[in-house]
DNA sequence: GTCTATACTTGGATAGAC
DNA sequence: GTCTATCCAAGTATAGAC
C-alpha cells in the first residue's frame, strides 16, 4: 500500500524513476527499430545494438520479441493518452468545444510526429498475433479514442452527420501523416489545424 | 511491333490471358499474405501453399521475395488507376467537380475495402527498402495520386485552403479505413460520401 | 513449369560464467 | 544485469530430376 502501483517503467509516475533504468533504454531502442522497419522486420540482434547491448541481455528485461513490443505499445498509449489529456487541461474545460478538439489534435499530430517514438510505434503497426496481451493493448487504445469520441460529441453536431464515421476520418487523416510529413513543411500543430478548419464550418451548425 | 506491348500480367490488357497463368495466381496469393500478415511476417512458405505449390516453384516466376512484392504493387497501382479512371468516365467530364471527387473517392474505397486484394497490398506496406523496383513504384503511385490532385484543383477552393494537404488529409482518412473497416457496416462508397460531405459545404465556398 | 531435396543464412531464445 | 557462446527452428534461395 506505501508505494501505490509501482509503474511498470518508472518513469511516467515519477516513482522510483532511476530503477529498471536499462529498460526503458531498450523500449525506446525497439521502438526506434519498429517505426523505422516494422515489427516483423526488426530482429533482436539490431534492437539490442541499438541499445548498446548484445542479444542475449534482452532477455534479462523481456521474455520475448512480442513482450517488447506489447510494452512499447502500452507505454506509447499511456503518454499519448497522458500528452492529450493535459493539452486539454491547459486549454480549459470550458474553452468552446471546436477550440478544444483542436488542442487534442495538435497534441496528437506533435506526439505522432515529432514526440516520443513510442507514440509512433504504436500508429506503425499494431500487434495481430492473438495473444493476452493484445486485449491491454486494445484497451488502452478504446481509452484514447473515447476522448475524441467525447469531444465529438460536445461539439452539438447536425443530426444527419455520423459522429463515429468523423472520429474515423480525423484520426485516419491525422495517423496516416506520419507517411508523408516532413521537417521541413507544415508543423504538426500548423497540419492539426488545418484538418480541423477543413471540417468545421461545415459541420459547426 | 505486331504484339504491342507484352503485358507482365496477361490480365489488365486483355492480351494473351492465358499465358503464365500461374504468375498471375501467385501474385495474388501473395496479395493476400502481405495483406493479412504484412510483407516481413509472410514467408514463401505461405506463399507457396495459398498458391498450391512448393516453395522451390515460387522462383520459376519470381527471383526474390522482393521481386515478388514488387510485382503486387505495381499491379495493385496499375488496376486501382484504371478503377478510379474508368469511374470517373463513368460520371463525365462535365459533371460537376465536386461530384467527380466523390466518384473517385467512391471508386478508391471500394477497391480498397472489397476490391481485389492487390489494392489493398498496395496501402498495407510500402517497399521501404532501397531497392531500383522502388522507382517504378513510386513513379505509379505518383501518377495516381495525380489524379486527386487534379480533381482538387478542379473544385476552385478558396485561396486560404491548402490543396495538398487537404487531398493528404482525404487520402489518409480513406487509406485507414482498412483498419476499421467492417462488411456488416456502411458500404465502402457510403463511407466515401461521408467523408467527401463532411469536407464538401465548408469549402466549397 | 513444377517437384524434391537441400544448401546456406539468419533469427529467436537459452545456459551459464562473471 | 550483462556477456559469451550456442542451440535450434525457420527463412530464402538453388540444383537438378521429371
Amino acid at each position: 500500500m506505501a508505494h501505490l502501483q509501482p509503474d511498470q517503467t518508472g518513469e511516467l509516475s515519477g516513482i522510483r524513476p532511476r530503477r529498471n533504468n536499462r529498460r526503458l533504454e531498450l523500449m525506446r531502442a525497439a521502438a526506434h527499430c519498429f517505426v523505422a522497419q516494422g515489427y516483423a522486420a526488426t530482429t533482436m540482434r539490431e534492437i539490442a545494438a541499438a541499445a548498446g547491448m548484445q542479444p542475449g541481455s534482452i532477455y534479462y528485461h523481456f521474455s520475448s520479441k512480442l513482450d517488447l513490443l506489447t510494452a512499447v505499445h502500452e507505454e506509447g498509449l499511456r503518454r499519448i493518452t497522458a500528452a492529450t489529456g493535459a493539452a486539454l487541461d491547459r486549454v480549459g474545460g470550458d474553452a468552446p468545444p471546436w477550440e478544444r478538439l483542436e488542442a487534442a489534435a495538435c497534441a496528437h499530430m506533435s506526439a505522432l510526429l515529432e514526440g516520443d517514438v513510442f507514440f509512433t510505434a504504436v500508429m506503425r503497426d499494431l500487434p495481430d498475433e492473438d495473444t493476452p496481451s493484445r486485449e491491454r493493448v486494445t484497451a488502452l487504445r478504446d481509452d484514447y479514442e473515447r476522448i475524441f469520441s467525447r469531444l465529438l460529441a460536445d461539439l452539438g453536431l447536425p443530426r444527419d452527420v455520423d459522429a463515429r464515421t468523423l472520429r474515423l476520418m480525423l484520426m485516419g487523416a491525422m495517423n496516416w501523416a506520419h507517411g508523408w510529413y516532413r521537417k521541413d513543411g507544415d508543423t504538426p500543430d500548423a497540419i492539426a489545424r488545418k484538418f480541423i478548419r477543413y471540417l468545421r464550418q461545415s459541420l459547426s451548425d
